[in-house]
DNA sequence: GTACTGTTGAAACGAACGTTTTATTGAATC
DNA sequence: GATTCAATAAAACGTTCGTTTCAACAGTAC
């Protein structure tokens, strides 16, 4: 429990916001969570658009450098490799410690809010990593055409995102035949799965049939 | 333009919903978007809830109802044609019409909307459609434990979301490389790589190395 | 014409919202 | 010890929200 005053404000920004939604978080509610005076989150930030930013910035940014990190530390990467460096930083902030939750459904919901929400920062730094990553996906991949890199690489993502997004409806679906309880497991499910797909044939070839 | 009243919120209760958001969308903007007055969405839903749900309903049921026509015309299904008729209803109904992308975005942030906004009815439709396909997928892999069958239909599931969630990102971050305007090339990109994701070998072995 | 039913219109309700203002605190500086 | 200043507290600001109320207006049956 944090004693500053600042960081009490975030925490119970981020646990409210993912839980209930951030136009659905009345400041009342999160200072009263966060037992700080009502005028302090526009004291500390501006507005509370400002503090949406702050939440997720908090966040966004140390599991990108991470990324970043771990891809330039590999030489000429495989596909497996490359996906470990997208999904392991994410992974396992996600499921670490006991507002693993909350950070989890804050990048599920990351990629589909609607209107300004990601702008500015946050979603510089998505676009930074989004291209670094494509330009290494394509080099491992030199048959595959650029269009179908991007599209496979946002398949990637909506994997990551709906695994973190909708981990309520995933359990109550799967009636305890799955968990969340191993981050090395649901790494290897979201790899093995996209690493198939990252390299699958046939991308002008009708799969349907 | 549609003349009734009840029709006019559901389009306009659609449109500004999936745009701004739910709780960011008054009643008094939807009504004037709808040209009815604000009083009419208390007569003829109950409330603003239970006009989201009937905005939700009318889409998610219909689709559902064509995956199942679909799934149960093909005897024994390959994976790409369990595929198809997983994603084909949700596409074309995604791709037709000028209110496509309200559509899309709806359906795209259906499954990680926060709190009880999925419950009742849509929430069922969906474990229902969840069950037989898996099911299905089950048939065609026999080989395949059930917990990964489990997980990669989730996975299929967030590729599918994120597409239509993330429209906007999607085509910012690809400058003009891929577009959203053919309905055959989205669906083959999906399903190509879902289904070499699917039928994926290695799911107890680490694929990153 | 009159009564009835389903729908619309305009106005008002109380509550809750984000933000601002004004005071008050508590410690560091000289 | 007076001063200064970042931080907190309490109250009020004007606005907007979802909902309700009640009157006016269609149609149709008798």
């Amino acid at each position: 429990m944090p004693t500053d005053t600042k960081e009490r404000i975030l925490d119970s920004a981020e646990l409210l916001f993912s839980s209930q939604g951030i136009a659905n978080t009345s400041l009342r509610s999160l200072t009263e969570h966060a037992q700080v005076n009502l005028a302090a989150v526009n004291y500390h930030f501006q507005s509370k658009d400002a503090l949406v930013q702050a939440v997720l910035f908090r966040r966004v940014n140390p599991i990108n450098q991470r990324r970043m990190e771990l891809l330039t530390a590999l030489g000429q990467p495989s596909i497996g490799q490359i996906l470990d460096a997208f999904y392991r930083p994410a992974v396992e902030a996600v499921l670490a410690g006991p507002e693993g939750r909350a950070v989890a459904r804050l990048i599920g919901r990351l990629y589909s809010e609607p209107g300004d929400l990601l702008a500015g920062q946050v979603r510089a730094l998505m676009a930074d990593t989004f291209r670094t990553f494509a330009e290494s996906i394509q080099r491992a991949l030199p048959g595959v055409p650029q269009a179908t890199i991007i599209w496979r690489l946002h398949f990637c993502i909506g994997i990551m995102a709906h695994t973190f997004g909708a981990m309520e409806l995933i359990e109550g679906m799967a009636r305890g035949r799955i968990a969340y309880d191993d981050p090395e497991a649901i790494l290897r499910q979201m790899i093995t799965f996209a690493s198939a797909g990252l390299r699958a044939e046939g991308e002008s070839t009708c799969a349907a049939s």
